[in-house]
DNA sequence: CATTAAACAGACAAGTCTGTCTGATTTGCT
DNA sequence: AGCAAATCAGACAGACTTGTCTGTTTAATG
């Protein structure tokens, strides 16, 4: 097993492909990219990649799923440091406004990889997954939150995070998380005084 | 000028080429659709189409602009129906809840093409007229119906509009621009009652 | 040391893409 | 009728795409 080795490229074959896939296709577009250029920024042989994966299809679908993954992750970890519901509910915006104002942020993986001709079953399956992951976290927070109608709260959080990773990347727009999360705010505040 | 000829084919190159890149880039994608299909579904020669348009590139932009013009008029014409501003600032919900539950939906061409990958200056361009006029249109709307901050609330609402659009097209789901105009009219409610 | 698995480089096939060009045909107008 | 502009069909260049395949080299393990 990976006991410690060469110095450099001690990651396997199939790790630097799944780094490289994440840089490529989400600066640039899963279509767009192809798979030369993804190999030789892994620097991995094509034989490589067709081995531990088998298509191109594939790749994208373990990229998508390994963003997933880590969003999971950093939201989960991030969240513990807030006090309740209510406040989590928020945070997920100011976890948002934090990334969305990265340099190298280019909006949602999945809306942009859902929005693309023709997605593959695979591709959408893995986007799906992303995005009702979201969904039912905004639900049960809005739930434990006390929210008369949670589904209709994360709905319209939904909404707003759509709206707010659109608006910043496309018009390069870096209040747009801001906006959007103190609208969430007003939203929520409302939802539980509807209480 | 253009008298009566043909029985069909009675529009010139340039238009069915037009609409042929309509069908087929907003269906499709930019990248993924090739010239060889526009001007197969255009019926027009490959030489045609680089005599009027020069490049696939400016193809692109002539159809974003005339999806652009299609839109203002559309607005245009619906929202005068309309009685006063706060009403108008709705009445852009009930319209995108019409467009978006077409059939051929595919979310906002504009969004979409600025999302793909290095979209070229004079694509972003016409991105960024069509997304300004909505958003001045929101602005001036809001103004006038005595909202205290238009800016703010043009910004909510297109937080609304474009979240609406990424989840009724990704998530095929035909409630979204329904819960958008819901969520617009509270905060339209909000901003002028803080009048 | 020997064996097995993983990764390597790179040619190749078969298709796609944009854009150019030639030369024939159709059309509009006077 | 005759002329000029528009449009036609389609070959071609050159670059790109995904995926396959051959054969070599490296790495871990019994």
């Amino acid at each position: 097993m990976n006991t410690t080795k060469s110095p450099e490229a001690r990651r396997s074959a199939r790790q630097r492909l799944l780094d490289a896939a994440d840089e490529l296709f989400y600066e640039g577009s899963i279509h767009t990219v192809g798979i030369d250029r993804v190999i030789e920024r892994a620097g991995v042989a094509k034989a490589s990649l067709y081995d531990t994966f088998g298509s191109k299809e594939a790749l994208i679908q373990a990229y998508l799923l390994a963003r997933h993954e880590a969003r999971k992750l950093r939201i989960a970890d991030r969240l513990a440091d807030y006090p309740g519901p209510r406040e989590r509910l928020l945070g997920v915006f100011d976890i948002m406004r934090e990334t969305a104002s990265a340099p190298r942020f280019r909006g949602c993986p999945f809306s942009r990889a859902a929005a693309e001709a023709a997605p593959s079953a695979g591709i959408r399956e893995a986007c799906d997954t992303a995005r009702s992951w979201l969904r039912d976290l905004f639900t049960s927070l809005a739930r434990e939150a006390g929210a008369a109608a949670p589904e209709a709260l994360a709905c319209q959080l939904m909404l707003l995070y759509d709206g707010a990773s659109v608006s910043a990347h496309v018009d390069d727009n870096a209040s747009a998380a801001a906006a959007a999360r103190a609208t969430a705010e007003q939203l929520v505040e409302q939802a539980l005084a509807a209480r």
